[in-house]
DNA sequence: CACGATTGCTTTGGATACATTAATTTGATA
DNA sequence: TATCAAATTAATGTATCCAAAGCAATCGTG
């Protein structure tokens, strides 16, 4: 069951990502409210949320603005959500893989290159590997067993296209598309390999690098957009909508 | 000026902080209220933040409870401070060291030589210290310049004494006192070192081995308690107040 | 004509009243 | 006596109302 405080903050999220709330722009509660159907007191909420979660930033002395997002800024969290990985790769290594996550790894992996074993990366695809791969990332955070990990990774998720979950983009050339998901489908593969082995220096960094595959992919959907803020919604149009 | 929320969130941190809110204590809105006369409205707006702060969790279907934190709850969050900081480290070393930046960790490795050139570890000593040291780190994370980073360190920083602030401890004797605080200038002295010589790698390795420090530190003054839950007020009587 | 102050309007923060949902207790039946 | 169901109670979620704090605009004065 959803509360109307639920609804709220996914409606303000989405209009957020998608543009319809453009960066800087000033958020009063009353004209949200109506928009949304609601009573102020559900907006009110979320927009604190929303200011802890950093989409929100405060609008001078009074009310709070949509929060700017440049390149480097995603590429920036997507760093940040790198270098968490990478400890939760080092620990589950350390502590020794159990057996409930290497298969789950293991059909991560196989399903990685069912999946990828196509003439042509059809958007079906990467929609598909997208699923695989968020899996795969989930599972190595939760066997790390880290509460305060998993919050900052969860925090760092809620940023724009930080997520590990983004990796279905609308790539303009189907080599592109190819060549990303080769590369992280490979990269699964040694991490899996490496947390088997328990070599956990060698994991954490391949996790690192490994955020570099989302860095990458990033900077390339949004080169002409290098300097300016505000990509996000143009990022947006060509993150593929995964709808269920 | 202070709002309402902002004071009973302050509040309520501190009560989880002291004990005097337990551990698996339910929170229900209306004696809360009561108790810091003031109306459900801020109180609940506080919960649901410190909800996303991780200090409370949900209690059934309904309402929260003060989280339980162990000795390993608080390690794994001074860990994750550490790979945090260790990238803001690495940052700033492969960005190049600002003469600003320069000046801070200079003052602070000096102020430390200082603080440290006394003949006996009084408590004076480690308060002051740990104002250094705050001051230290937090000046090499605004460095880095990435708000996602900045973000999950200050989320972080909200839990149990994973703070860098949180250096000031109790120690039974005067030799624990002095060997962690000498240690911590040290890898203080090395880590200033490293930024100043663009060296990333190390930097960020000397960053993450010097949470080790307050790991240790918690370790120690927990040992009694190791396997306990609820730790968090047995540490608190022992982490000096450091009030203004 | 310009600058400042006062007044009025807009907007946010807080409290209270109302509705809705979950839990608990009591009663009835097996 | 135990279990299940229904009803009552308690607590949460939402809306509206009230007060206080900014911001703007207009009017007055220098």
């Amino acid at each position: 069951m959803s509360t109307q405080l639920d609804e709220v903050l996914v409606v303000i999220r989405e209009q957020i990502l998608n543009g319809e709330l453009k960066a800087g722009e000033r958020l009063a509660e009353i004209p949200l409210a109506d928009r949304l159907g609601v009573s102020r007191t559900p907006v009110r909420h979320a927009l604190t949320l929303l200011q802890a979660e950093g989409l929100l930033g405060t609008a001078g002395a009074r009310g709070y603005e949509v929060k700017r997002f440049s390149v480097n800024d995603i590429t920036d969290a997507i760093e940040v959500r790198g270098a968490l990985e990478g400890l939760a790769a080092r620990t589950v290594a350390e502590h020794g893989i159990t057996r409930r996550l290497r298969n789950t790894l293991d059909e991560c992996v196989a399903g990685g290159d069912a999946i990828l074993d196509v003439d042509t990366i059809t958007s079906d695809v990467d929609t598909a590997f997208a699923k695989l791969n968020a899996r795969f990332h989930n599972a190595i955070v939760e066997e790390a067993g880290n509460a305060a990990l998993s919050n900052a990774i969860s925090l760092n998720d809620k940023l724009p296209f930080a997520a590990a979950a983004s990796v279905a983009w609308e790539f303009t050339t189907e080599l592109q598309r190819r060549r990303m998901l080769l590369r992280a489908q490979i990269e699964h593969s040694l991490i899996r390999d490496a947390l088997v082995a328990g070599q956990g220096a060698r994991a954490e960094s391949l996790m690192k690098e490994h955020a570099h595959v989302a860095m990458d992919a990033v900077r390339v959907l949004a080169r002409e957009h290098a300097d300016s803020d505000d990509v996000v919604p143009e990022l947006s149009v060509r993150l593929r909508s995964r709808a269920g």
